[in-house]
DNA sequence: GCCAACGTTGGC
DNA sequence: GCCAACGTTGGC
């Protein structure tokens, strides 16, 4: 096994859990449910580690980018919205004794002045970025730690 | 609201 | 287990 990686990229719909929403919960930490996909439910299951760096992304909406900074909080267990009829996540095949789908809680550090897309892709040393590539519709993403720490220093930059 | 990309489903 | 049809995502 190789090491995990430190840093992900989340998406989320400004309009369900902005950054806004996070940073007024307790503690400002949410428990990212919804997950629906595969490959971004191992991620969770099997990369992301407390402590690991999350750069908070919107989508859907006028300008989709990195609005905030966050880290995994963990508490890794079963997302509860797929066994909620009511839940625009339920998932009927779904069982409670064989749960497939996961959340974990993400704790939002602060807001930045948003790096847009059209921003990002400015920048040549972000273009192998995983999130600025045709066709990603991944929501959750690995980020390469040159490319955290070039980000970080776009923020860093702001202030 | 369009549509490219890609994931999932289900008939065979 | 192939693959066409269908559904979803998400930037534009």
């Amino acid at each position: 096994m190789n090491a995990a990686p430190r840093y992900w990229l989340m998406k989320n719909e400004p309009d369900e859990y902005g950054i806004d929403q996070a940073l007024a919960a307790p503690d400002a930490t949410i428990a990212w449910d919804g997950v629906r996909n595969y490959q971004a439910r191992n991620f969770m299951r099997d990369g992301m580690q407390v402590g690991d760096g999350v750069l908070y992304w919107h989508s859907s909406c006028a300008e989709p980018g990195i609005y905030g900074i966050a880290r995994v909080a963990g508490n890794l267990r079963p997302d509860a919205s797929q066994f909620d009829a009511q839940s625009k996540y339920f998932d009927p095949k779904s069982k409670r004794e064989a749960p497939r789908w996961l959340m974990l809680d993400v704790q939002a550090l602060r807001k930045i002045e948003p790096i847009s897309v059209a921003a990002l892709r400015q920048y040549p040393e972000l273009q192998d970025m995983r999130v600025l590539q045709k066709g990603n519709r991944l929501s959750i993403t690995p980020v390469d730690a040159v490319h955290w720490d070039f980000i970080i220093g776009l923020i860093e930059a702001q202030r």
